[in-house]
DNA sequence: ATTATCTATAGATCTATAGATAATGC
DNA sequence: ATTATCTATAGATCTATAGATAATGC
């Protein structure tokens, strides 16, 4: 159990950077082992300081969850209003394969697929994807909200989430080491599938 | 925390028997809990029996563990030889759908997302996904180890077990009620844009 | 007599908190 | 003086095991 080291270490006492660091290296943690086998010591210790500031800056470990989950939430929300359908494939491969501008955006959807038990954030997490799901679909050309074109959304959604998940976690090659020009050709190709080009 | 029951309840005494309930209903834990969330107790207790019999029939709770993936690993791993292009789309859909012939083998996907932290099991699912996407990609027509049809039928397997998790754990409508019939279109529209059908 | 199952308990965590220490700002 | 950070510890688990009980087969 070796973990990630802390990217900013604070030199001078500071609150606020120490609760961002802690909210950073919770993800990282939660994203790679879960929730429930990521003790908040393995957490405190990643960051480099007491186990005890946790509870002060986040009441609990659940609250430390639920504020990881909360900024992964924001990422995945962030720009997805109307989508053109050009857009989504490039947006997407791009948020799966790279720290392209931020990061984050890559670990937002993992940490998504991460639970604490807690049937109110787990409610949290569906929403979000049903909100990404309908933004899809609409880009599809879906009007009314049961358009059988949302189940087809969904399917890309399946196919970024899954993506991700045998990157990250099982490491199957070539997927794995594939490049954002490398799965731009095969992820088009689901969404034209998925999504065909209006007639008009 | 209320726990799915035991389907078998063993009237006469059966180490057997007992093993087996022990296997099925951690199985199903596993799978919805994670392995560190579930405890040994709670296993013990959707089976009925003492919690001593999971050291007794199982070493520990890593050995049952490995026991459920061992299980499920052979599912996944069956039938999978010589697959026709046809036959992929309606084998995925049923697997991922239905409590078809066994119902077991809809959960075998969800059981190899989990992992204990042991890295030598973790090697165990990687091997066994590669093996299926390398038997995906021979149905495609690939024919060295390294063809690119290799990543298109990771893809594949991407869609596969990122359904089966929007439908499990997140419940996403209307993908997770969507039966055999619904699914069969949208996921053969994928297979084929990922493995186009050779013009011989 | 054999062995499937259970009881009781040790030992090792893990989370949370009350209160102490020490760095910063006025 | 304020407050960011740490020390020490209580209380609640959780896994594993030694040994006791009781159901089964001969």
């Amino acid at each position: 159990m070796s973990g990630p080291e802390a990217t900013v270490q604070p030199r001078r006492r500071n609150a606020a950077q120490t609760r961002q660091l802690l909210l950073d290296v919770a993800r990282l943690r939660f994203i790679r082992d879960g929730y429930a086998a990521t003790t908040v010591r393995d957490i405190a210790d990643d960051a480099g300081v007491n186990v005890a500031l946790i509870n002060r800056y986040f009441t609990s470990k659940e609250g430390l969850f639920e504020a990881c989950l909360g900024s992964a939430v924001a990422d995945l929300s962030k720009g997805t209003d109307n989508l053109t359908l050009d857009d989504i494939a490039t947006r997407m491969v791009r948020r799966i394969t790279g720290p392209a501008d931020d990061n984050k955006l890559q670990e937002s959807l993992l940490m998504l697929l991460r639970t604490s038990g807690d049937e109110r954030i787990d409610e949290m997490r569906r929403a979000v994807l049903e909100g990404v799901s309908r933004k899809l679909a609409a880009a599809g050309g879906a009007e009314q909200p049961d358009d059988p074109v949302l189940l087809r959304a969904q399917v890309i959604l399946a196919t970024a989430i899954g993506i991700s998940v045998l990157r990250a976690s099982f490491k199957l090659m070539p997927l794995a080491s594939a490049d954002e020009h490398e799965l731009l050709g095969p992820v088009t190709d689901v969404i034209n599938a998925m999504l065909p080009r209006p007639p008009a």
